[in-house]
Formats: structure tokens, sequence, C-alpha cells
RNA sequence: GUCCCCGUAGCUCAGAGGAUAGAGCGCGGGACUUCUAAUCCCGGCGUCGCAGGUUCGAAUCCUGCCGGGGACACCA
């Protein structure tokens, strides 16, 4: 079932394809564009046929407009018709009609805006970063951002898994467990070394593992010269570390169905199985003592190696036989996040995909980038190599997590932004995230003074009482709820929410001021009621898709 | 050098091929005896980076150029 504001469309779309009838012009629904104006005072639903129609039918646009205006057939949600500029119509939706959505949502809070289970499974990878350290503010971006886009596809009545892929294998991993075996060594209070081996990181954090493992093994002085133990250590650690990825995100209010541990996938040998495939479709070869895929056949710029000349597999390799794990789990669509350095990784992914027989259409691949922060209107110093770099943990002690999320849902993912630390902490007009949860508390207090003064309102609900242009703006807005939501959910863009929430909020404040509903006579104050009701439930399903609370007082 | 993202108001950014390109912030005025002033109202002269092209119509699509950011390992 559509949502009212889409029924809308809809009919108008068909009362058009009469009117074209009418002027013997054949033209399938699909072709017949009805779309939001772009400027207030322009209707509810424009359509520019007749600009389409001037080889058609002869005329200029406005006289093709108005012909197709005249044929219109009388329709009860239509209220008014305007051709206007040179040559659109439009369309305004009878509010009358509209409000029907204030019961409608006022008799299902839950289920308003949501779309009924579609039967597609969406599987979400997200922040899956490596257990070697603490969740940095990037992480925390692709946290708040993948999480809404969840939640998103969740209302669009999608069933969405959301996983996080633990790179707990490889070098990574043994690379850690070499810092533990440094840090375990300081212990027994030998130097640290004064250049620290390769890719192995100088990090504060792991004396502190070093210090716990210490203490629950006995044997750790022993492990402190054996090679061997690195990646025991390493896995020791990582666990930890992924433990605590997983207790920061809980606290940032993003849950995982399923942490997909990297090494399960190379005990069942299923990076083998890719290989093996590549070889028996004669995508690779040899070249300097490596084994090459042929990834210039699908797409990408270069070939690249896939089993180093030591025998082991690259990173791509483990990658895709979790993407082929993923798709014979059955998903109809995979979408993946990936962090601003995997940027190069993309083609690699999708020509070994391809290389693989699977669908370039079903994998979805989307960057999450960079996040750089402000203090002062200074950045802040992040880089990971320099050890400088600021945690999630630490932006989350400095920043509540609802403007946290805000800010990260806000901007559109693909692009780098900045996070004024001073404007997430200003309690003001200023913060957006303030003024939406403002409007959410002055609509629970105004609830609660009717609720307490007239507990049995035997006053029946008219919206013919609604005639005020903020009330009729207001009860578009709620009639738009779901569409915004699944728009936003097919273009993958949670960040609509954040506009649509802004307005809902900036015309319920203005309301506000401009109108009172407690010493409104009965009829009136009942059917101002009714239409807060249904504001406050269209605001708040929307802020539940970013993940951001509506306080019932501020 | 190749690839990806981005150039829109002083700043941060919206913008579904359409009408006179919009919000917020900042700045200047004004509004509470009232259901929360974390609010509201008024104030906008922009080469939509530049040049071509497609179109009845381009900030939006295509090509080239200029500027900014990022990615381009037998690391993950």
């Amino acid at each position: 079932m559509d949502s009212l504001w889409e029924q809308a469309r809809l009919e108008i779309r068909a009362g058009l394809q009469v009117a074209l009838t009418s002027l013997s012009v054949d033209m399938a629904l699909e072709r017949i564009e009805v779309t939001p104006p772009t400027e207030e005072g322009h209707g509810d639903w424009v359509t520019n046929l007749a600009f389409r129609l001037t080889k058609r039918l002869a005329g200029s646009p406005p006289n093709i407009a108005a012909r197709l205006a005249e044929h219109f057939p009388q329709l009860p949600l239509v209220q008014r018709i305007e051709v206007a500029g040179p040559g659109f119509i439009n369309f305004w939706v009878d509010s009358q009609w509209l409000a029907q959505v204030l019961v409608e949502a006022v008799n299902n809070p839950q289920g308003f805006g949501r779309r009924p289970p579609i039967g597609e499974r969406v599987l979400l990878e997200f922040v899956s970063a490596n257990p070697t350290g603490p969740l940095v503010v990037v992480n925390g971006r692709a946290a708040a951002w993948g999480d809404s886009l969840a939640r998103l596809l969740t209302m669009a009545g999608y069933s969405v898994d959301r996983e996080f892929y633990v790179n707990d294998a490889g070098m990574q991993v043994v690379k850690l467990g070499q810092a533990m075996a440094i840090r375990l060594d300081e212990l027994r209070g030998s130097p640290l070394p004064e250049v620290w081996p390769e890719g192995v990181y100088p990090a504060e954090y792991v004396r502190d593992l070093a210090q716990a493992y210490a203490a629950s093994h006995s044997q750790w002085e022993a492990l402190v010269e054996d090679v061997t133990a690195w990646p025991e250590l390493g896995a020791w650690a990582a666990e930890i570390l992924r433990a605590q990825q997983e207790k920061e995100l809980e606290r940032f209010g993003v849950r995982f169905d399923r942490w997909f541990s990297e090494k399960s996938l190379r005990d069942a040998k299923r990076p083998d199985a890719v290989v093996q495939q590549l070889e028996s479709l004669d995508l690779l070869y040899d070249q300097e003592g490596a084994r090459w895929f042929r990834s210039t056949q699908f797409g990408d710029q270069k070939d690249y190696v896939v089993v180093k000349s030591d025998g082991g597999y690259t990173y791509i390799v483990p990658d895709a036989a979790y993407h082929v794990e993923k798709f014979q789990r059955g998903y109809d669509h995979v979408i993946d996040l990936l962090g601003p350095d995997h940027h190069g990784h993309l083609s690699r992914m999708r020509a070994i995909m391809a290389g693989l027989g699977y669908r370039a259409e079903t994998l979805e691949i989307l960057i999450i980038q960079m996040v750089r922060l402000l203090r002062g209107g200074q950045p802040v110093k992040m880089s990971k190599r320099g050890g400088t770099f600021v945690t999630l943990a630490e932006l989350m002690d400095e920043v509540e997590v609802d403007p946290a999320r805000w800010f990260f849902v806000e901007r559109s993912s693909d692009t780098p932004m900045d996070f004024d630390l001073d404007l997430a902490q200003l309690k003001t007009q200023e913060n957006p995230v303030y003024y939406v949860q403002y409007a959410g508390a002055r609509i629970h207090s105004i609830l609660q003074t009717y609720e307490a003064r007239f507990a049995e309102d035997p006053e029946p609900f008219d919206s013919l009482k609604l005639v005020e242009p903020l009330e009729q703006a207001l009860i578009r807005d709620v009639a738009k709820m779901p569409s915004v939501i699944l728009r936003a959910a097919e273009q993958r863009a949670p960040q609509a929410l954040c506009r649509y929430l802004t307005e809902i909020a900036t015309h319920f404040h203005a309301f506000y001021r401009q109108h009172r509903i407690m010493e409104e006579a009965p009829s009136l104050r009942r059917a101002r009621i009714e239409l807060i009701r249904a504001v406050l439930i269209a605001l708040s399903q929307a802020m539940e898709v970013i993940g951001v609370s509506v306080p019932e007082r501020m």
C-alpha cells in the first residue's frame, strides 16, 4: 500500500493519462513525469508534460498545458490545478483528503513510514576496522552512517543484516604480536628498540595489553624471544581489541548481527577455493615468481598479485572469498562501506568478483571519506602513524552521542567532512540536533498538559479546523515522510532525513510561536492536538532512522 | 602519470533536466504576563570554477581544461 502522498502522485499521473487520451495522445504511465516542485508556491506535484508534447501536439507549451488541465478529470484529492510559468501544470493536493494521514499516523505510530517487508535481504558490511588498535573518528562516521543506512533500509521493508569483518588473520596480526613481544620484553626491564621494526606500531595501548597478558599467563617470559609466538600473541591481543571495539560501538548505539572472522574463513580453506576457481577459469598467470590476476580483463587499471612469491595470499583473496561466502548466504543486495584508505581496493574488488562470475550490480561498494576534526577552527591532528590520532572513545568523551551521530549522518558519505567539535557541543540555536529535539520536547510538553487536563476529551477530531498555512504545511510534512524514507533508501542517502527533520521542526517552531493550542475552542484544540501528535510521530520515526533520541524534556 | 570524489552566498552546505538558484550560521534590527526564548519574525546584487556540446530548457547530463582532496604495495 502506497502512502497517501505517493497515492496522490499516482492518481495525478493517471489523471494526466486520461487527459492525454482525450487529446488523442498515447503515453505509458511510467513516461508521465510527476515530480515535486522546486519551489514553494508551485503546488504539491508538478508535471512538465506540456514541454514534452510540443512535437506531438500543435501549440506552445502554455497552450498545451491549458488543454491538458481542461481535460484533467475531477479527482477528490486534487484541490487546485494551475498552468504556470512557461508551461508547467501545478497540482495542489486537497488538505482535507491529506489530513487522513494524521489519523493513520496516530493509530499506528510504530508503523508510520514503515513499508511492509518486501522479501529482499540485504547484507551491510561496515566499520570492519582492523583489530589492531582502537576505533578512530572515521570509524565513528562509518558506524553512524552505516547504522542509519541499515535502519533506513529496514524501514523501507528490507531485511537487513549488519556485519563487521574482522581481519584477525594475516600479517597485521603477526605485527601486533611482535609489538606485544617487544612490550613484554619491556616489562622484563629491557629497553625499547631505538628503531621499531617495519610495520610495528610503537603504540602505548600495546603496553597495557602486554601487562594484561603477563598478569594472566604464567609462562609469558618464555615467549619474549620466541618469534613463532607472535601469531598467538597477536591473536590474543586482537581479540581483546575487537571486544573493546564492540563495546565502544555499543556505546555509540551501533550493534552488529555478526562479527565475521577472517581467520575462520582461512581455516575453512575458502581462499584456496577462490584461487582454484580463478585458476580453472584461466585468469591467473606467473610473473616474477608470483601469481597475478588478469584484472585488466574486468576493467581494472592493472593486473595485481594474488599469490605472493612466498606462497601467501594478498588481502584481496580472503576478501573475495568473504564476498563469495556472503552471496552464497543468499542475499539480494550486498553493500560494503569501505574506509577512505580502501579507495584503490574498489576497482580490484569489482574486478575479482566479476572474474568469479558475479554481476556487478549485486555488489554495491560505498566509500566513507575521511573526517577532519576542527577545534577553534583549526584541524586537530589525527594521523594514525603519528600516534596522535583521535579515537572514537575520545570523541564520545567530548561530544554526546546524539550530536555526533547527527553530524556524521548529515553529510553524504563520499565526500570528506569537517567535524566541528565546538559546534557539536553547543546547546544553542546553532546546533541543528537540538533544534529538532527541542521541537519534540515542546510537543511532549503540550501533550502532557493536554492529557492532564483533558484525559477524556469528548471532542471528535475534525480536520476542517486545520486551515492555517502552517497547519497545512505540517500536514504535508507528515504525509511526505514515508516518501522521504523510500527515496532516501533507494538513494542510499540517510542524510535526506536530516534535511526533512530540519524542515518539519522549522514548520513546527513557527506554528508554535504563532498559534496556541490549549486556550483555543475545544474543536480547534482537539484538531491541533491530533496534528502535533502526528508531527511528533513523523519526527520520531525519522529520528529513529538516524539513531538520534527525542527527549521528552530539555 | 592513471583512477575516484569535490568546486554553488563571507562560512558550512542543500538543490528529483525545469519557473525568479535555496537553507543554516555569521552580521543588523525586532518579539515572552502565554502550551519550554535551545524559539519566532524582518533584512540576500551569487561570473552555480572556466570553455564547448546535448536539450524547448543545464548548477544538474557529455567532453576538455583549471583548482582542491584522496587512492594507486608481492600491507591489510
